[in-house]
DNA sequence: CTAAAATATAAGTTTTAGCTCGCAATAGTA
DNA sequence: TACTATTGCGAGCTAAAACTTATATTTTAG
């Protein structure tokens, strides 16, 4: 086990055969890490399960660290794609309705693949490459700060960033918890209830007394 | 690399000596935990570390698991006394009061080794062995669960289970994320300010409009 | 003092994961 | 068709980590 820190492509696909090489290791290392965790999620495994040879995997990917690399690309862009969405409509709404769409976008967020969305927030801070994410990260923060400073006369802010840290902390974290671990709490019906009580919960924060 | 699941110590040490030996062994695997992470924390370089052959930690540990296990089993232990203390004795105040406790007390939880705490938080899910947490994560809840029961009436709860796992969810993603990522945030004057905020949070949350 | 029980040692075995490399097959081009 | 570039293959190399075992040392107890 030698550690490459190296995670980008080697060669890029240019004809759709290898494009498919391509898509079929990132698909493989998904299904793996999802199935398996990341320990058991071996090159010659991945390989394998994509019906590739390993051969083939290291002409695109120099460690099995830029494969992880790659699934972590995804899934956040498809994240990302789905809430700055959401933030940007937020922006010129109310508060009320906002912060219920930041609770309803936050589920549906961890919604996209949430075992994979599990392993990758227990894995992440061992692979290399977490910049994409941290990237996200901040964006989300700035948008939630913009939001705050924008409608500053509707809310009692004291330090925007400590209540921008708090909102984003909040919100991620119940979702991720109720989507991961309590299930049971997104079902039908209760959905709304949970949906209104986050809501509740920001808005006494947020809201002048 | 073979995987087995047995995490009980093999023998017991009776002897003074061995005792030290199942201590260093334990600290030893502490601080690589803490400087080089999970995977670095080889078995072999823990006995070397602990000043110690590779044969007696086999002696006293069937795997490397065992020894995170007994890793965790401690900090844990660690935690708990804090915390169920804590919530004991903030029983029987009123909820102004019990709230800033909890919020207090999940900080000091979370500074009593913040490095190990992170790195458990990270890597807990691939050890076998979560039960002791799972078992103290519970105990919290129940004891939570037990205080908004007895003070049904200074508090606007609709729906016990869900206002319990919002509460813990929340301030444990607070505290856990200001010491280990912002502890600027709780730095002399400012960490007031963060008490404060949670607090509000929480009593907004509870208390009857 | 001595035998047995407990503890400590480290060389060495086994397993497995990451990765290379030389060659084969396929696709593009003229 | 022939020639080149791209892609695919997989046996096998290397290194390292988990773990065993035979042996030596220390402690306990009768």
């Amino acid at each position: 086990m030698t550690y490459k820190l190296q995670t980008n492509p080697r060669k890029s696909a240019s004809q759709e055969r290898s494009r498919s090489t391509v898509d079929a290791l990132i698909e493989a290392t998904t299904r793996i890490l999802i199935k398996e965790g990341y320990d058991r999620a071996s090159t010659n495994r991945i390989a394998e399960v994509a019906g590739v040879s390993i051969g083939s995997l290291y002409q695109y990917f120099p460690s099995k660290e830029a494969l992880v690399a790659a699934v972590i690309d995804r899934h956040t862009q498809q994240i990302s794609a789905v809430t700055r969405n959401a933030l940007v409509k937020a922006a010129a709404r109310p508060i009320e309705d906002a912060a219920r769409e930041f609770v309803s976008v936050a589920i549906d967020a961890h919604r996209i693949n949430p075992k994979l969305h599990g392993v990758l927030a227990e894995q992440i801070p061992r692979v290399g490459r977490l910049e994409n994410i941290e990237a996200n990260v901040r964006e989300g923060y700035a948008l939630v700060r913009a939001y705050l400073e924008a409608h500053r006369d509707e809310i009692d802010v004291a330090d925007l960033d400590l209540t921008a840290f708090v909102l984003v902390t909040v919100v991620e974290a119940l979702t991720h918890a109720a989507v991961l671990r309590r299930p049971d709490l997104l079902a039908d019906e209760k959905a709304g209830r949970f949906v209104d009580d986050v809501t509740r919960l920001i808005l006494g924060y947020l809201r002048k007394q």
